[in-house]
Order: C-alpha cells, then structure tokens, then sequence
RNA sequence: GGAUCUGUAGCUCAGUUGGUUAGAGCGCACGCUUCACACGCGUGAGGUCGAUGGUUCGAGUCCAUUCAGAUCCA
C-alpha cells in the first residue's frame, strides 16, 4: 500500500482525469459547491470524514458518465484570517488610509501592538491572498493524498478580487431589486467586537442570573409589583405588559403607573408575548433589553429610551425623560457604568429605599451572546443594510420553505432544521458588520450641506466598477478631495458578513457573469455537501440568494455529514485536547484505510473516530491487491472478461455462474443505494460479496484454476475470476481509489476512474442461481469445522463424509462436487438428501486421514 | 416549551415495502506459517433488538405510551 498514494496521484494528474469538461452540456454535468475550508485554519480528521464523503459520490458520478465539476475553494474571508495575518506581519488595517502600491511588510512583526504597521484595507486583502496560499498548500496535499478527485483549476478564494465582485454585484442587484435595504433600528450587538450580529451568529448560553422584585405605583398609591432579570434597564422602561387574558392585571390596562427610582409615567400594555407563567406575569417593557423588547415596542408604537450605548455603557447624560429631582439624582448613579455596575448600582439603590418586595431569586436562563463572543449581546439602534429573508414576510418565508422542498436532503430528515429555523426567523438578515477586514459593501451617501449623509439615497457604483473600497475611492461622479465635505460625499465604512459572501460559493465557484457559458453548464448545482452546524447560516442564506437573484434552488441535492467525535462520544475540539491530526492516520493506515471509514458512516450521522475502522479498510484494500495477484497467477487477463457483447457461454461451471448472478444483485443494489447518497450501504454490500468471494469461492476453485479438471473447467473459472475481479474493482473505486487503480493498471489500459461503473446487464449472458454458491459454502464450512473440532491442520485429508440437506441444496452441493472435494481436500463425499424435514446442509460421519502427532 | 435523531453481541455499527433460525467487523476463545495473502487463514462462543402496551397469521421493523442519550429551534 505504501506509496501508492503518490504515485497515482502523480498519474491522475498527468492523465487529467478530474478536468471538467467545459463542452459538457448541463444534463450531462454533475456539479458540486463544495464547502471551501479556512485555510489557516487548523487540519482537523473530520475534514478528512465529510470531504471523503463528497468525493466518494463524486468518482461514482464520473464512473456514471457524468462530467463532473468539483471545484475547491477557499474561505478567507473571516476572523480567522483575519488575526493571522495581523499577527504573522505585525500589521493592522485602516481602512481610512489609502492603498500604496508598493507596501511591505516589515520583516518581523514589531513586538507592541502600537508599533504595528497600520495599512489600507486592499493592502491587507493582498498580504492576506499571499499568505494564504502557504497555507493552502497544506490543505491542498493532505486533500491530494486523500485521494479526493477535485479538479484544482477550479479554485477560488472568498476575499479574492473575482469573489469580492460576485458578492458586491449580489449585493447590488439585491438592493436594486429591493431584496435589501438599510434602516435605522434596534440590533443585536457585541460590546467586545462593537459590531452587529445577525440572528444566525447567536449563541444561546445558560447562565446564572436572579429575578428581581420591585413595586411601580399607580395614582391611588397601589402598587403593582414586577420581576426582572435586569433591573438596571429600569431607567429605559417604556411600559409595563401582561398578557391580554391575564385576570390579574385586567383592571390595569389602559391605565398609567410610575415607576420606582425614576418616576417615570409608563403605559400598562397586554401583549400575547407577556408569559403568565414568568415572574408575577407582568413585564418591564425596557428599550432594549431583549429582541421581545423589540417586538413589544414596534408592535405597541412605544416610544424610544435607549441608554446603552455600543461600548456597553449607560450614557452619561441624564436622559431627558427622567425630569424629577430624585429621579435624576439616582440617575447620576449609573451614568458611565457598564451594564454589570449598573445592575450592582439599581439594586442598592432599591435596597436603600426599601423598595426591593423580595429576596432576588436565584435563576438559571438562556442569555444570548454572538457565537464567538464572552458578553452577553445588547440591543443598539444602528443603521445597518439587511437582506429579506422572511424573517418579517410571510410570504417570503413560506417560499423559502418551499425552496427547501425542492432540494433533495440527504439524509431526508435535516429538512426539518432548515424548516425549524425558517420559521423561527424573527427579523431580516443583518448584513453589515463594524469591521475593517472583508468585502467592503460597494455604497456611498452624498452628504448634504452640512455635511450630514443622506442615508435614503446611497450611491451605487456600476457593476464593470467592482470590486470596489468605497474607503478608499470617491464616489461615481465625485472626487476624493469631497470625501466628508459638505455636498461631497462619504463611503459606507462598514464590510459585508462573511456570510454575504459565502453564500454565493455556487454563483463563485460557477464564474456567475464572468463566464455565463460555463455558469449555465453547472447551475443550479447538483450536490451541497456541508455539516449540519451551518444549515442556517450558509445552507440558508445560499438558499436565500440564489431565490432573490435567480429565482431558483442553488442546488438540487445536499449532502449534510455528521461530526467527529472521539472515541469516547465527545466532540473533537482543540480546548478539549483530543484533536488528531490528520496526518497520523495517513500514514499509519494509508489513504484508502481512512476512506473506507469516512465511507462506511452513513450521511448525517456523527461518527466516532475509529481507527480499528480503519485497519478494516486497510486489510479490505491489501486483500484486494493479493486476490488480484492470484487470479493474474491463474493466467486471467483482460480477454476473460465477461461483458457486454460477451454472451458468458465460456462460463459453464454451476458455481461460477452462481458467483456471479450474486455478484450482478450486488451491482444493481449497489447502484440504486449510490444514486441514493447511500453510498456506506453499496460499499457494505459489495464488502460482503468480496470476503464470500475470497474466502469461499476462490478458496473453491483453486484446483480447478490450476487445470485439475481440464481446458473448459479451468477457462469457466478464469472468466469468472476476471469479470468478478473487473467488476469489484469499479465497485470498490469511489472509495479505495489506490487499490483499486494500481490493480486496475497491472492489467488494463487507463484508470479505474476513468473508466465506467459496471452494469447489472452487463451479465445478463451469464444464468445461474445465487443459492448454489450459498450451498456449496455452507458445506465447505461445515467441513471445515470438521477438521476444526477435531483439533487437525485444514489440510487434513478428509477419507470420508456424509453430506444431506434438502434436495435442492444437494443438487447444488454435487454440481460443484469436484471443486468441494479439491478444498477440502476429500476422497469421498457421500451426499444424501434429507428431504424437506431439515433442508440445512449439515455433515456427518467425518473419517479424518491419520495426522502425524506432533 | 416545539422539533429531530439515536438506543440491536463486551465495543463500533448493518438490518430495504413487516416474512423462516437477527447479521458484519473488532475484541475474545480454540486451532493453523495453507503453493494470493501472518498486513495472513480456519472454527467457535456471545443478543429476551431500551421498556410497556397495541395492530397483525406474523413485529428489531408499524402505532401509542414511556425511559435514556444527543442535536436543532424558541
């Protein structure tokens, strides 16, 4: 097994088997949007697991005819990249300086952070594309001596100039169609990266926390009591909500109460989002403590109070809506704090004016926090672009689930996440992001005479502009000297989520407007492979683009593979410490070992990294190169070969035409479970034909391939070992592709892989019934463990033995006689049929040959 | 709270529209250097299919309830 890996590799590539052929027409092409890794990103055996899994379909389409188009990118544009190439040159972006072309980076990074060098924005995309092709490299051969048959002329990178183009004209052309749009309003937003996070980024995380209980009073001096989580929001409650059918607040409704500390004049609101069950059932309506404030304050038309401003902090100034003394005396107690000394300061105050009605009640409850952050999120208003995702239409909504049915899921049940996040979606994709890294979005605003910008109006560049850095370029029609000046104009200094962009890998990947012949070859794709973890971000928003720009799936077929975890049912994870480096299992098992184990866990099931798994995968593809020795000893050649326009007559023998009327079942179940994505279920299958192969019917006719019983007895079982041998290794090709291309060269021309995956019609010359070869085996064994029970070597001489079972099974049992005498090396087998009563083969009365004792 | 998946041999997993006696590999036990293969070969032991109830001539498979584990959504 060792070295095969390279040396075929280096064959494929001079053969350029895995060239898409761009004269293919669309019904002819089977095309894949593959996930493009984070390239300096760590390696990880759960890429080895699901790129296997892609690619084991992807030789099984080409062996099927099809032309197949399977690019690979690469994904960095994105955190990741981001702080690495900060770090390996010692530099941070501005997007406010201009580009110099012939920056350099210094040739260490300088020690202090100050000190690093601050450049523009296209010049860290180019240290980013130049670094990152290192790391590519490393990606690029671990994927290559996997064996994954991707056509490396298809590449592209998520930050490259050619992807920064499809992701602003997307962009564009969804703001022109009014699929995007930007609006001043209340978000999610992350303290730690001052940056908006959209609905698919968010985390929801248990965490302690305590219900506070406080009285607000009504004219009369009455007091209605509320719970809270966050009394530090007190200054910005707007009103107080309960549910509609709650008959303890029934009378309140419509009335005004104050509230405590602040004194100020709130509404009591009913609301169906107001939980009975929760607290004392009535709620602070604050602006915002949560994306429920949200709704209450859209729905019910309550005014704005917010306090929290982007860095986390209560605003300094007294707001103007507290107007007593006391209460804006209190406020001086929180100004400037964060949210955390906020909270500690509201509940002494409380507690000073004996205003607490309760012991906080200690809580455990979901908090939100962006996935990669360690605060939980507020809610800032902020202008922000998003794209419509029926998150507030329900007619879009129900048309991306439609969308969603249209796709063929595999396995079927990951439809219902798709579904279940649909129509959780409770607002429009946020997708601008305060970073400086990424694809800048392609919008300026003039700027009135005072210089203020006039957001309802932005200017959008022509698409033969793009890519563009609005940062660094004067808007259309503008020059650079009027950037920020009255009557000039300003550039959106926000970037697009990263997932704006990935979401268009199809449109990427197939040259969208860059090369329309070949985008209408390959679009919709056939297949998205993907993990399950990222349904809602780029499953969905892929879904999301290809409906507003194409009107149409992005897809036909997704593939969503499991995880891996280790061994003890633990996800892998770098904290954890139980990562394995894909390498190690590389070399220890070769590549088609760790195939065969990516390729006999079925889609969507997570799957424990098993190395005894692969050690089988080892042993199945070294057995294959020695039965392929043997049957080339035996003198099969290409010419034995049964197929089409080969009528089978040579095959005479009844155990051959057995083998391989089992052997045409196999094919055509392994067929109809590979068009269904079930690949683990082919590859089982043919395993199982395989080791009956080997252990039974070679073991069989060994004497008779040797000429023991004559020219037409020995060219029977040569033809059977050749279309067995022929048809087993295209079986086998999708998932050992080394083993079975170095055999498939020692006797035939071209590459297994390029050759055709076999037909079940092909043996429609060949009649014979599968039972025969199970009859003959069971006697086999029988004898066998004969000689096992009697504690003698196999070679034994077997002088006599009785064999019955039903008359069937006889006749099947005396049409290989000679071949069963042979292997078990027997003078005479008695066989006797039993009748119906107990039709099982069984052996009986055995007289061993004396044995020398040791 | 809503949804989905998984419970089968010591371990990892197959088991198709319900159909004889529930399978494989690993591990274990016993034996064998057998002329393709010790990177090997042969044989064997091992399971009340998570539990309960139901449908059926017949249930690992379908239905209901339930227990346990995992995931997604809110």
């Amino acid at each position: 097994m060792e070295g095969l890996e390279q040396k075929l590799n280096t064959a494929w590539a001079q053969e350029q088997i895995f060239h898409f052929d761009d004269s293919a027409t669309r019904d002819q092409v089977y095309s894949i949007d593959t996930p493009p890794p984070t390239a300096s990103g760590s390696l990880h055996v759960g890429h080895m697991f699901s790129y296997t899994q892609t690619d084991v379909v992807a030789r099984f389409k080409r062996m099927r005819g099809k032309k197949v188009f399977y690019p690979l990118g690469w994904d960095d544009n994105g955190l990741p990249t981001e702080r690495r190439v900060q770090n390996y040159y010692g530099v941070r972006c501005d997007p406010t300086k201009p580009y110099d072309p012939n920056y350099a980076p210094p040739e260490k990074p300088a020690k202090n952070q100050r000190d690093w060098d601050m450049i523009s924005r296209r010049n860290f995309i180019e240290l980013c594309e130049t670094l990152t092709v290192e790391d590519e490299k490393v990606f690029e051969d671990l994927f290559t001596t996997l064996g994954l048959s991707v056509d490396w002329r298809q590449t592209y990178r998520t930050i490259d100039d050619h992807s920064r183009t499809a992701s602003q004209r997307a962009f564009l052309r969804d703001v022109r169609s009014d699929n995007a749009y930007t609006a001043e309003a209340p978000t999610l937003w992350d303290v730690t990266f001052r940056t908006a996070v959209a609905q698919a980024e968010l985390e929801a995380k248990e965490r302690p926390g305590a219900y506070y209980r406080y009285p607000f009073t009504d004219d009369a001096g009455n007091e209605v009591v509320i719970a809270t989580t966050r009394p530090e929001l007190l200054p910005s409650c707007v009103a107080l909500v309960a549910h509609p059918e709650d008959e303890r607040y029934q009378h309140m409704f419509g009335h005004s109460v104050t509230s405590p500390l602040f004194d100020v004049e709130v509404p009591v609101k009913a609301h169906t989002l107001a939980d009975p069950e929760k607290g004392s059932g009535i709620a602070m309506i604050c602006t915002f403590g949560d994306m429920t404030d949200v709704t209450w304050w859209r729905e019910l038309n309550l005014p704005t109070r917010a306090l929290i401003g982007r860095e986390g902090r209560f605003t300094g100034d007294t707001p103007e809506w507290i107007t007593t003394e006391h209460g804006r005396e209190n406020y001086q107690q929180l100004a400037g704090k964060t949210v955390h000394s906020a909270k500690e300061a509201v509940v002494e105050l409380l507690q000073a004016a004996d205003l607490l009605r309760a012991e906080p009640e200690k809580i455990t409850h979901a908090v939100h926090f962006y996935e990669k952050g360690d605060k939980p999120l507020e809610v800032v208003t902020s202008r922000q672009w998003y794209i419509r995702n029926g998150g507030r239409d329900a007619d879009r909504r129900d048309q991306l689930v439609e969308r969603g049915r249209k796709i063929t899921w595999n396995p079927g049940f990951m439809r219902s996440r798709y579904e279940n996040w649909v129509e959780g979606l409770n607002g429009d994709w946020l997708i601008s992001r305060q970073r400086f890294f990424g694809v800048p979005i392609p919008v300026w605003y003039p700027l009135n005479s005072s210089a203020e910008p006039d957001y309802d109006h932005p200017i959008l560049p022509e698409e033969d502009q793009l890519p563009v850095d609005p940062a660094s370029e004067p808007a259309p029609g503008f020059a650079e000297s009027q950037r920020g000046e009255p009557g000039g104009f300003m550039g959106e200094p926000d970037v697009l989520d990263t997932w704006a962009t990935s979401s268009l890998t199809p449109q990427i990947a197939g040259k969208w407007e860059r090369d329309p012949d070949l985008f209408n070859r390959v679009f919709p794709f056939d297949l998205r492979p993907q993990g399950h973890d990222i349904i809602r971000t780029w499953l969905f928003s892929s879904v999301v683009r290809a409906n507003s720009l194409h009107d149409t799936v992005p897809w036909t077929n997704t593939a969503i593979s499991g995880w891996i975890l280790d061994p003890d049912r633990k996800k892998m994870s770098k904290s954890k410490g139980n990562v394995v480096i894909p390498n190690e299992p590389l070399e220890q098992f070769g590549a088609d070992a760790v195939r065969y184990w990516a390729a006999s866990a079925k889609l969507g099931a997570d799957t424990a990294y098993e190395i005894s798994q692969m050690k089988i995968g080892r042993r199945l593809a070294i057995k294959l190169l020695n039965v392929s020795k043997f049957a080339f000893g035996m003198g099969v050649t290409e010419e034995h070969v049964v197929g089409s326009g080969n009528d089978g007559v040579v095959i005479t023998e009844p155990l051959d035409q057995a083998l391989l009327a089992k052997l045409r079942s196999v094919v055509q179940q392994a067929t109809d479970h590979f068009e269904n994505y079930d690949y683990a279920r082919a590859l089982n299958l043919t395993e199982s034909f395989f080791w009956a192969f080997t252990d039974d019917y070679v073991e069989l006719v060994k004497d008779r391939a040797y000429g023991a019983q004559g020219e037409q007895a020995q060219a029977s079982v040569r033809a059977t070992l050749a279309t067995a041998l022929d048809n087993l290794l295209r079986l086998f090709a999708p998932v050992l592709p080394f083993a079975t291309d170095e055999v498939w060269r020692w006797w035939r021309h071209g590459s297994v892989h390029g050759a055709s995956w076999p037909q079940a019609s092909d043996l429609d010359g060949v009649v014979g019934a599968p039972a025969v070869l199970d009859a003959v085996a069971e006697a086999l064994t029988s004898l066998r463990r004969a000689k096992a029970e009697a504690k003698v070597k196999q070679r034994t001489e077997i002088l006599s033995a009785r064999i019955t079972g039903s008359e069937h099974n006889i006749d099947a049992v005396r049409s290989a006689l000679e071949d069963l005498r042979a292997a078990t090396k027997s003078q005479v087998l008695q066989l006797e049929s039993s009748g119906e009563e107990s039709p099982e083969i069984s052996v009986t009365d055995v007289s061993l040959a004396e044995t020398d004792q040791p």
